[in-house]
DNA sequence: TTGAAATTGATAAACCGTCTCAAAAATAAT
DNA sequence: ATTATTTTTGAGACGGTTTATCAATTTCAA
């Protein structure tokens, strides 16, 4: 059947062919389910394949998640005592407000933002292929 | 002067007292050491003090490193796999561009960039208390 | 089809940070 | 000062997350 995702699948086989890694079922399996997120954790992820057709383990989970890292299609962020795993691919990039004192996070964009990235990297011979914007504070509940 | 650090310990001291908590040998230690630093983890600490007169456990060191947190003097930030506690007090914050063929860092201050940061914070009711900006790609060398 | 090489899943182990608790230290009361 | 009360400390136990180990399985090129 026709995948939903031929991009980024193109994007790992390519990654998979230059490293001489293999192309499984499993790392098939995990980056559809990676690519309906905007961002996940191994173990949410874990407990969504729970009961697909080939039995997911927790530790291929990871090292899959890392290796989709390593070939540019995710992007590894480290919040409380989890690791979350951002869809990079995932259109219209979002940055991050997160509350130092709940823990909530608030996703947005600002073209006006990543423009001046694109400056900044241009005048220092730079060309951007992925960026992080976490900005921590205390959303309005937790400042009172 | 008495104590090179005599604002900060003013802090700590009110912050103290009005929590009902007490002034220790080891929470000035710890405060002595931690504003020499710009960002430091629990365990680099550890290490730092390991030498010092009344000998500090680990637990010390985190209980009282989040003690300033509470009290306005650090940050906690999770940074790769461990949480690095920032000097709030120490000023000239930089952003880092990261080449990721070589590994080269460029580290960069856009005042524009953070005054939108302000302005996206504020609109979603947030008050910035620091913030996190990488942007990754290739350098001019790499590029080719 | 065959065989070398990579991958998988289960679980052990490592790691980081917090919790527990008896002993020690700091403050308040006498 | 001395004593009483409360907090803090350090050592190690503990819990949750992630990585390492390894035999069995799967992939893929010849």
């Amino acid at each position: 059947m026709m995948t939903k995702h031929a991009k980024e699948m193109g994007v790992l086989k390519e990654h998979l062919g230059k490293h001489q890694l293999k192309f499984t079922r499993q790392r098939e399996l995990i980056l559809d389910a990676f690519l309906k997120q905007e961002h996940i954790t191994a173990e949410e992820m874990y407990h969504q394949l729970a009961r697909k057709d080939p039995h997911l383990g927790l530790a291929t989970i990871y090292r899959t998640l890392n290796l989709f890292c390593e070939a540019g299609l995710a992007q590894a962020r480290h919040f409380g005592t989890q690791t979350q795993y951002d869809n990079v691919s995932h259109k219209g990039h979002h940055d991050h407000l997160i509350c130092t004192g709940c823990g909530k996070i608030v996703e947005f964009e600002n073209c006006d933002i990543e423009r001046l990235q694109e400056e900044v990297a241009s005048r220092n011979g730079f060309t951007i292929q992925t960026h992080r914007l976490e900005l921590y504070g205390l959303c309005s509940r937790c400042r009172h």
